[in-house]
RNA sequence: GCCCGGGUGGUGGAAUGGUAUACACGCAAGACUUAAAAUCUUGUGAGCGCAAGCUCUUGAGGGUUCGACUCCCUCCCCGGGCACCA
C-alpha cells in the first residue's frame, strides 16, 4: 500500500469538521487551555509559509493538550482592515469590502488544507460591524477616562498622494506606496494616553511568561529613566525652563543650554538682535525630515538666542542656544549642556562657547586631556569645581545633588519614558469609523452607546480626498448630522481608526463571538481568560503586544475583564526565508507557495518540515530539499505499519526506544523544541528499519499517538488501518514508563587527563572501585599511563572515569 | 553608539560542565533497473598512515576546571531591535 496523502488527508479533515472534534466547550468542568496564534491579515498574496510555521507549532500544542484531558480553545479570525486591501482596491476599482471576502475565502481554504485544528465556529473578522461595534465601544470608554484625546501633532505627509500616513507606512522616509520623500504636517489627531500605563507595562511583566528576549525589547521600548528636573530661570524674565538630566552629576558644568528648535519658549526668549538668525534656524530644521535629521552626525548646528539663564548649582549666567538634535518630544525639549556630553562638547568647540569640567576620570593621563579640554568625558568620575559636592563618586552625587535641589526649590526627582501616545487616527476609508460627533456648540461628543456600531458607508468612491481630510469627509450624508447632545447641527468625525485597532482584543471575542449585548459574556471572559500560551512574530513585540496589554488593563481597571494581564505565556517563531536567504517576495520571484507543498506532498510533510526546519524561533531559509527528507520520513512511518501489522510484542530493545522517544516528545514539544522532537521519530524510525524486526501493533500505536500532534492525517490514518474504531484524538496522551527507559548497561569513558581514550560496556550501575580496576587492566589505558603516577582519578557515576598522570 | 540574539562539517543544525558533529540535506560508491527516477546498503569534519592507529578541530586570543561548544575576560564577524533619549 502507498502512501498517498492527497487521499487520505481531505478524508480526515472533512471527518474531523464533521464530528466537531475541536469544539471548545463554555463552562466545561475539565480544566480549559486557552492556545492563540495571531490571525492573520488576509492579503492577496495567499497563505504565507511562515503562517504556517506558527499555526503548526501551535496547533500541536492545542492537540497535545486535548489529549492531557483540557479542554481546548484554539480559535481563528480574520484581521482584516488595513491599507494593502484599500491600495488594491484603489488600483483595480474592486471594493475593498469585496476584496477582503474573496482573500479571506482563499486563506479559510488554505488553512483548512493543512487540517489545523481551529474550533471554526468562533471565527470572527474585525471589518464585521457587530464586530468593530465593540471596537468602537473600547474607544468610547477611552474617551469617557480621558485616555483618547486629540492633539495637534506632526504626522507624516505624502506629497504626491496627498495623504497622512501612519509610521508603518513610511518606509527609509519615503511613502510606502509612490516613493515620494515624506515631510511632516502638523494636523490635529486622537491619540490614546499609552504613557499613563507605562510604569505597570512594565511592572506586570514579572508576572507573566514571556521570552526573556520580548520582556527586554518591551521594558527597552518603554524606556523607563530616573533622573533630576531642574528649574533654568530665565535672566530678567520670569520665566523658568526646566530641565531633564540623567547626569545631575554634572550640573556644575553645565554652561550652557540648549532648547529644541519647537520649544515654546522659543519665541518669548529670543532678543531682538537674533531673531532673524533663530526664525531661519527654526524654519530650516522644520524642513529636514526625520531623515536627513537624524543623518546629520557630522556636523553640529545651533544658533544662540541672545538670552540668558541661571544655572541653579552655582548661580552662573549662562547663555542659551536652539540646536536640532535636541529632540522635542523626549524629556522636556531642552537639555544643559556640558563638556561632558560628546554632543554639547562638539557644539561648543564649534560655537565657542565656554566650556569646564567638573568630573575627574581615574586614569592621569586621561585626566590631563579631559582637563584642558582637549577631549569629552563623558563616562562617570569624582566630582571637581563642584563646591560642597566635591570628592563624591558621581552616583553618590547624583543623590545629593538632587536633594539639596529639592530643598532649594530648583530641582526634583523624576522620572522619563521614551514611549510616546499612540496615534490612533487614519486618514483611510478601509477602517473602524471613530465613533465621535463634532457639535459647534456643545463640541467633541461621544456617539451614543445605543447608537453603535458606526457603520462604514458602503461607497464607490474610497480614494484620498487631496486634502488632509479622510475619503469620509466627502460623504456629506453621512457626515452630516444631529448632534447628540443638544440636536443642533453637527459633523461625524471621518478619521478611522489604525488596524491595530481591531486586533487589540479579538482575543477576548473569540470567548464569546455573538454576543451583540456585551463585548464578551463576564463569566466566559472568566472562564476563558487569560490566554495561556500565545505565539506570533517578533515584530509584534512593540507593537501589538504593547498595544493590546494596554487596552487590556485598561478594560481591567473598569473591571470588564478578570485580570490584569492578557496573556500568560508569550513565544515567537522566527521567519522564514526564501530558498535564497533573502525575504520571500512577489518582485524576487521567490515565494514559497504553501499549496504547492501541500499538493505535491501533502499537509503533514509541511507540518513537520516547518517543525524541523530549524529551531523554532530562528530565522531559516527554506529547503524544498529539506521537504523531501521529511516526506521520506513520513513513508519510513507507513512503511513501519505495513510490516508491522501483526498482533505481536515489541522486542524489549524497540519497546524502550518507544518509552524513550514518549519522554523526548513530552519534554520538547512543552520547550517549543520541535525540530529535535522531529529528529527523535526519525531516529526511532531508522532504529526500527535497521532491527528489520516487526514491531508490535502496541508499540506502532504509542508511537502514533505521539505523532499525531505534528503529522495528524498520516497518524489517524494507520490508527484506523491498526483497526481502531473511535479518533485517536479521543486518545490519551500517552505516559512513558520510567523503568523501562533504565538501561542495564551503558557505554563507559574512560578518559586520561580529560581526553577520551576508551569506551567500555559495563553494568550501569558499576562501582567505582570496579570501574577503576577495569580502566586501568585495558591495554590502551595501560600504556598511556605505563610507569607515570597516577594522582587523582574521577568517577562520574554512568557516564566517565578520568585519570589524572 | 546602546540593547538583545548568534558564530559548530560542503549545507540546515544537535549537544548548556562529562563520548563534539545527533537528525536531515548534499555528495560518493554499490544493489535493483534496458535506462532513469524512486528505494535500499555502505561511506562521508580535516590531516598523516597500507593498516592498527595517531594528531588537530566548535570565530580569534587568554582564563577557571580533572574535564569547556557550554562558565569568566578581551577582541573580531553576522542577524535583529533602538538610536542625537539629555
Amino acid at each position: 500500500m502507498l502512501y498517498e496523502p492527497q487521499k487520505i488527508e481531505p478524508k480526515w479533515q472533512r471527518f474531523w469538521e464533521e464530528n466537531k472534534l475541536f469544539r471548545a466547550e463554555d463552562f466545561s468542568k475539565k480544566p480549559k487551555k486557552y492556545i492563540l496564534v495571531e490571525f492573520p491579515y488576509p492579503s492577496g498574496d495567499g497563505l504565507h509559509v511562515g503562517h504556517a510555521r506558527s499555526y503548526s507549532a501551535l496547533d500541536a500544542i492545542a492537540r497535545k493538550k486535548k489529549m492531557e484531558g483540557y479542554n481546548v480553545l484554539f480559535p481563528i479570525g480574520w484581521d482584516a482592515f488595513g491599507l494593502p486591501t484599500e491600495n488594491y482596491a484603489i488600483k483595480t476599482g474592486i471594493h475593498p469590502q469585496k476584496v477582503t471576502e474573496e482573500n479571506t475565502a482563499n486563506f479559510k481554504r488554505q488553512l483548512k488544507s493543512l487540517g489545523l485544528s481551529f474550533d471554526w465556529s468562533r471565527e470572527i473578522n474585525t471589518t464585521d460591524p457587530k464586530y468593530y461595534k465593540w471596537t468602537q465601544w473600547i474607544f468610547l470608554k477611552l474617551f469617557e477616562k480621558g485616555l483618547a484625546y486629540q492633539a495637534e501633532i506632526p504626522v507624516n505627509w505624502c506629497p504626491s498622494c496627498k495623504i497622512g500616513l501612519a509610521n508603518e507606512e513610511v518606509v527609509g522616509g519615503a511613502c510606502e506606496r509612490c516613493g515620494a520623500v515624506v515631510e511632516k504636517r502638523t494636523l490635529k489627531q486622537w491619540m490614546l494616553k499609552i504613557t499613563a500605563y507605562a510604569d505597570r507595562l512594565i511592572e506586570d511583566l514579572e508576572k507573566v511568561d514571556y521570552l526573556d528576549k520580548i520582556k527586554t525589547q518591551q521594558i527597552n521600548w518603554i524606556g523607563k529613566s530616573y533622573g533630576t528636573e531642574i528649574d533654568f530661570q530665565v535672566e530678567s524674565s520670569g520665566k523658568k525652563i526646566p530641565v531633564f538630566t540623567t547626569r545631575i552629576d554634572t550640573i556644575f558644568s553645565g554652561t550652557f543650554i540648549i532648547l529644541a528648535p519647537e520649544h515654546q519658549l522659543v519665541k518669548e526668549i529670543t532678543t531682538k538682535e537674533q531673531k532673524n538668525a533663530v526664525e531661519k534656524y527654526v524654519k530650516e530644521a522644520a524642513q529636514k525630515g526625520e531623515l536627513e535629521r537624524s543623518e546629520l552626525e557630522k556636523e553640529r548646528t545651533g544658533v544662540f538666542t541672545g538670552a540668558y539663564a541661571i544655572n541653579p548649582a552655582n548661580n552662573e549666567k549662562i547663555p542659551i542656544w536652539i540646536a536640532d538634535f535636541v529632540l522635542a518630544h523626549y524629556g522636556t525639549g531642552a537639555v544643559f549642556a556640558d563638556a561632558h556630553d560628546q554632543r554639547d562638547f562638539e557644539m561648543a568647540k564649534k560655537y565657542n562657547i565656554p566650556l569646564k569640567v567638573s568630573l575627574r576620570p581615574k586614569n592621569d593621563d586621561l585626566w590631563e586631556r579631559v582637563k584642558n579640554l582637549k577631549v569629552c568625558y563623558p563616562e562617570e568620575g569624582i566630582l571637581v569645581n563642584s563646591a560642597q559636592f566635591d570628592g563624591l563618586t558621581s552616583a553618590e552625587a547624583r543623590k545629593k545633588i538632587t536633594t539639596w535641589l529639592e530643598k532649594k526649590g530648583a530641582g526634583r526627582k523624576t522620572v522619563n519614558y521614551k514611549l510616546r501616545d499612540w496615534v490612533f487616527s487614519r486618514q483611510h476609508y478601509w477602517g473602524e469609523p471613530i465613533p465621535i460627533i463634532h457639535c459647534q456648540k456643545c463640541g467633541v461628543v461621544a456617539v451614543p452607546e445605543k447608537e453603535l456600531p458606526v457603520e462604514l458607508p458602503y461607497v464607490e468612491k474610497y480614494q484620498p480626498t487631496g486634502t488632509s481630510e479622510s475619503p469620509l469627509a466627502v460623504i456629506s450624508d453621512w457626515v452630516n448630522v444631529k448632534c447628540p447632545g443638544c440636536g443642533g447641527r453637527a459633523k461625524r468625525e471621518t478619521d478611522t481608526m489604525p488596524n491595530w485597532a481591531g486586533s487589540n482584543w479579538y482575543y477576548m471575542r473569540y470567548c464569546d463571538p455573538e454576543n451583540d449585548k456585551l463585548i464578551a459574556d463576564s463569566k466566559k471572559l472568566k472562564y476563558w481568560l487569560p490566554v495561556d500560551w500565545y505565539n506570533g512574530g517578533f515584530e509584534h513585540t512593540t507593537l501589538h503586544l504593547l498595544y493590546s496589554r494596554f487596552i487590556y488593563k485598561f478594560l481591567y481597571d473598569i473591571k470588564v475583564v478578570p485580570q490584569p494581564e492578557p496573556y500568560q505565556k508569550r513565544t515567537s517563531h522566527g521567519v522564514v526565508l526564501a530558498e535564497d536567504g533573502r525575504k520571500m517576495s512577489k518582485s524576487f520571484g521567490n515565494v514559497i507557495n504553501p499549496d504547492e507543498i501541500v499538493n505535491k506532498y501533502g499537509a503533514d510533510t509541511l507540518r513537520v518540515y516547518e517543525m524541523f526546519m530549524g529551531p523554532f524561533g530562528e530565522t531559516i531559509a527554506w529547503s524544498t530539499q529539506g521537504v523531501k527528507g521529511v516526506y521520506r520520513f513520513l513513508e519510513k512511518v507507513w512503511r513501519l505499519f505495513s510490516q508491522c501489522i501483526e498482533n505481536k510484542e515489541s522486542s524489549p530493545q524497540i519497546l524502550r526506544a518507544v518509552h524513550k522517544l514518549n519522554k523526548k516528545i513530552d519534554e520538547d514539544l512543552e520547550a517549543t523544541k520541535f525540530n529535535t522532537a522531529v529528529a527523535a521519530f526519525m531516529e526511532f524510525v531508522n532504529l526500527c528499519q535497521e532491527r528489520k524486526e516487526k514491531v508490535g501493533k502496541g508499540t506502532l500505536e504509542h508511537m502514533l499517538t505521539l505523532l499525531y500532534p505534528l503529522a495528524p492525517h498520516i497518524s489517524e490514518e494507520l490508527w484506523r488501518l491498526l483497526g481502531q474504531k473511535e479518533s485517536i484524538a479521543f486518545q490519551k496522551w500517552p505516559k512513558y514508563n520510567s523503568k523501562l527507559i533504565e538501561e542495564e548497561t551503558i557505554t563507559l569513558v574512560i578518559q586520561v587527563n580529560g581526553k577520551v581514550r576508551d569506551k567500555i560496556e559495563v553494568e550501569a550501575d558499576i562501582s567505582e572501585e570496579k570501574a577503576r580496576s577495569l580502566a586501568i587492566s585495558r591495554e590502551k589505558i595501560k600504556n598511556r599511563i605505563s610507569d607515570k603516577e597516577i594522582k587523582k582519578v574521577i568517577f562520574v557515576p554512568g557516564k566517565l572515569i578520568n585519570i589524572v598522570i
